[in-house]
DNA sequence: TTTGGTGTGGTCTGGA
DNA sequence: TCCAGACCACACC
């Protein structure tokens, strides 16, 4: 029989001491499957020091015993030709019977003195088959094979005898089943389950609760066991391809897992009927359902897109308005637990609770479309790629390129190294000008077009392109301050496999201008060029990454000594042509063109460009009719990372000052917008008078609590802290309080009145009953309006009424 | 198990 | 009471 399937997830079984891969997916007609492989064998690379032919011999005639005295057996050697460390060579390629024994084997040969070096033994035996196939998750195959008459939650299961991908564009309808639940504290440390519920783009809407509810989409069960048990059978009855929670590692599942545990539930939620497991990662854990996927959008939320949010803290609340602008209902714990315990109807709990479920639904389509991207590009399953970091990311698209390369992946490093590298000194960064501090009108603004990746791709910067013995004493490509060069004559693998994704996105963004902005393809272009724009812009930082595979600290280097000497000339270049250079940033320019000076600005960009290698490209970011820099606090010159500008339709934007930052009040950074907005609009007086007035609420009291909150996160364990900042007294005295106070959380507080220090006052802001004017004028109001007033002349005195001419408040200071 | 470095500025701490 | 330096969080690129 022959289907076409679209891939979600793998793993792999050993059956008979025989390893078979288990593809999951979906066909066109949205049925479940299972696709087994029994025909990929467990390998490892040995580079031997001696003949590749004698190595053979050798190895083959060996009796190879573990350490329990188990003997390993050989599948079969192979000589086979390959990359490894830049120098294509034979090497052999040894098969064994299952995945476990590659370690066995790795383990005995490792002390043999003809070996010098033993390679992808360290690859998990799935992620080895999908990267070694090319087969990328989260795309089509076609099949050739036979059903097997077997036991699972798949509508059917395929063995292969064939499988390819198969180019198609259109991506099924997958089924998502959002969930969610309610829980009461009713032990020392026993979290019961009170109600749970469902949602999915298929439009099922349910709440398994153990009570009583009136709520159209309930369904009151007994007890809470038959919650769970209503759960399981809603899985295995929708087979969704994606189950999603919102930190459902931590939270819903690990609570689901242990409550079930104690009812002796089996969990097999699995599509081939896998159990539910909870595998803990260090700090957290991982909730694994294969098949039907389990993604904790958290996870992803809080690894990869936290530095593109707003919001102050990462609760489901905050992140869905922000992406979607849909909030959580508003719920009283206290009468739900209430309710509960007396048996009431609990149907506004249950709404509550399936709203919940709702819009972590509604956030999955969102972000899935981002997870899948980054799965397609780098080959890791959607559980996997939900949960990786930017580091991983970049391994696993460098490692999935490897194999087509015919590149030998090099290996993870031990721990030993690890700490080796870590202690080097950092390597020097980027360039950063000095700003002039002041407001300047009309200015251009340049920047390099993916500038780390392009000095890669155009200086050939690779681990093993390093110092060449090839091509010593060329010029060509030395490193501006080092004794550094790199190859001229070979490609190496990591500028070969940046630039294909540099260009790639040039080219996906490119088609996506003839396209509809509303159009599914647009929008499937652009999440597949972010996800190599993700990908390729964290190459840098993995090559100078102490846990890299392909971690070389020289090439790192050389990259960053590239950018300074590329902005360094670029300076140069606009100065002599009789350009201002106002600021610049790593691979940014901020220019001052008097007026309307087209023709130099087109001068400035062709001369550059000239004498820029490869792929290297400036470009003409735009025009901004002002902009705003302000002095240092301490020390001289112009604050960097400091910024405003406004563009020519009056838009704003603003980078480093308070008002983009979450630690402080929402009072100063609104304030100070105004205050920016007006400055650049040459309206100082009026920000003048709004600082005034703003400090004049302050002092009468007429500011709510609401926009005083500042927010801190807690980044270690209370205890770890040498010093107590405001948000860690304000979280000793919350967790005092009885509030679950955990690392890696947000604190919001208020400083209130009184005397002592500002940690002393400051408290937990549901806690909070008061404020004190003098801190949020003296600390968070002055601070952040001052020093732009002060860049268009504005005095402190001026500001706070005891100049001269504001006779009504000409007091002394005292 | 965390891609890298550069930079600002608040608060605390301890010594003068 | 003042101040420098350490600590800390968060931004930019």
């Amino acid at each position: 029989m022959h289907i076409d399937f679209f891939l979600t997830d793998a793993d792999y079984i050993v059956i008979d001491n025989k390893p078979v891969i288990r593809l999951f997916g979906k066909t066109e007609k949205g049925e479940s499957v299972i696709v087994k492989d029994d025909l990929f064998k467990p390998y490892l690379y040995v580079i031997p020091i001696i003949s590749v032919k004698e190595a053979k011999k050798t190895i083959s005639d060996l009796e190879l015993f573990d350490k329990n005295n188990v003997q390993v057996i050989i599948d079969s050697i192979e000589i086979v030709k390959k990359e490894v460390d830049g120098k294509s060579q034979e090497i052999l390629k040894i098969f064994t019977q299952t995945p476990n024994d590659i370690q066995r084997l790795k383990d005995i040969i490792k002390g043999l003195d003809f070996i010098t070096s033993i390679r992808e033994f360290d690859i998990a035996f799935h992620k080895q088959y999908l990267f070694d196939n090319g087969f990328s998750p989260m795309t089509w195959f076609s099949v050739d094979g036979h059903i097997l008459g077997e036991d699972s939650y798949a509508d059917f299961v395929v063995i292969a005898s064939n499988i390819k991908p198969k180019i198609s564009k259109s991506i099924p309808k997958l089924k998502i089943m959002a969930f969610d639940i309610e829980t009461m504290q009713t032990k020392e440390d026993i979290k019961e389950i009170l109600m749970l519920s469902v949602a999915t783009n298929t439009g099922l809407k349910k709440v398994f609760s153990h009570g009583k509810s009136t709520f159209e989409h309930s369904e009151p069960v007994k007890d809470e066991k038959a919650i769970i048990e209503r759960f399981k059978e809603c899985i295995i009855t929708e087979k969704p391809d994606f189950i999603v929670g919102y930190n459902s590692d931590s939270f819903d599942f690990t609570i689901i897992k242990e409550r079930a545990d104690k009812y002796r539930i089996r969990l097999d939620i699995g599509m081939a009927g896998q159990l539910l497991t909870i595998q803990k990662r260090g700090m957290t854990s991982a909730a694994i359902t294969k098949g039907f996927v389990h993604i904790d959008l958290y996870q992803f939320v809080f690894r990869i897109m936290r530095t593109t949010l707003k919001s102050e803290t990462l609760t489901l609340d905050n992140v869905a308005s922000e992406l979607i602008g849909e909030k959580k209902l508003d719920v009283d714990f206290d009468k739900m637990y209430d309710d509960w315990k007396n048996k009431r109807d609990m149907k506004d709990s249950a709404r509550y609770n399936l709203h919940d479920s709702v819009i972590t639904l509604k956030l999955a389509e969102k972000i899935l479309t981002n997870i899948s991207a980054l799965s397609k590009l780098t080959g890791l399953v959607p559980f996997d790629s939900s949960r990786s970091t930017y580091g991983q990311f970049v391994e696993s698209f460098a490692m999935k390129k490897a194999a087509q390369l015919d590149v030998v992946i090099p290996n993870r490093p031990l721990s030993d190294e690890i700490s080796n590298r870590m202690e080097q000194a950092p390597i020097e960064g980027a360039f950063v000008a000095t700003p002039r501090a002041g407001l300047h009108k009309n200015i251009a603004v340049f920047d390099f077009r993916s500038l780390y990746p392009s000095i890669i791709v155009s200086h050939n910067i690779d681990p093993f392109t390093f110092n060449c013995s090839c091509c010593k004493g060329n010029p060509k490509n030395k490193v501006h301050g080092f004794s550094y060069s790199f190859c001229t004559k070979k490609h190496g693998f990591v500028p070969t496999i940046v630039e294909e994704l540099v260009m790639g996105r040039y080219d996906i963004k490119k088609r996506m201008k003839s396209l509809d902005i509303l159009s599914e393809e647009y929008s499937r272009l652009d999440m597949d060029q972010y996800a190599m724009k993700t990908v390729s812009n964290a190459f840098y930082g993995y090559l100078g990454f102490a846990g890299s595979r392909w971690y070389k600290r020289e090439s790192a280097e050389s990259v960053t000594a590239f950018g300074r000497d590329y902005i360094h000339k670029t300076i140069a270049i606009a100065e002599n042509l009789g350009f201002d250079v106002l600021y610049g940033d790593t691979d940014s320019l901020f220019l001052r063109t008097d007026k309307n000076i087209d023709d130099i600005l087109n001068t400035f960009l062709r001369d550059v460009n000239k004498i820029l290698p490869g792929i290297m490209e400036l470009e003409y970011e735009g025009h901004f009719k002002s902009g705003l820099f302000v002095s240092k606090k301490t020390g001289t010159g112009g604050a960097k990372k400091k910024y405003a500008l406004l563009d020519d339709k009056g838009n704003m934007k603003i980078r480093g000052f308070e008002k983009v930052r979450r630690d402080w009040s929402h009072l100063a950074r609104n304030t100070q917008e105004v205050v920016l907005q007006l400055v650049l609009s040459d309206k100082k007086d009026e920000a003048v008078s709004l600082v005034k007035k703003t400090i004049l609420n302050l002092k009468g009291g007429k500011v709510d609590l609401e926009s005083l909150i500042i927010f801190n996160q807690l980044t270690r364990a209370i205890e770890k802290y040498t010093q107590k900042g405001p948000h860690v007294s304000a979280a000793i005295r919350a967790r005092v309080a009885g509030i679950d106070i955990v690392p890696g959380m947000v604190i919001p507080y208020i400083i209130t009145k009184g005397s002592g220090s500002i940690s002393s006052r400051a408290v937990y802001a549901p806690f909070a009953k008061n404020y004190d004017p003098d801190y949020y004028i003296n600390k968070q109001i002055m601070p952040t309006t001052l020093r732009i007033l002060e860049a268009v002349g504005v005095s402190e005195d001026e500001l706070l009424g005891k100049s001269k001419q504001s006779g009504l408040f000409s007091f002394s200071k005292k």
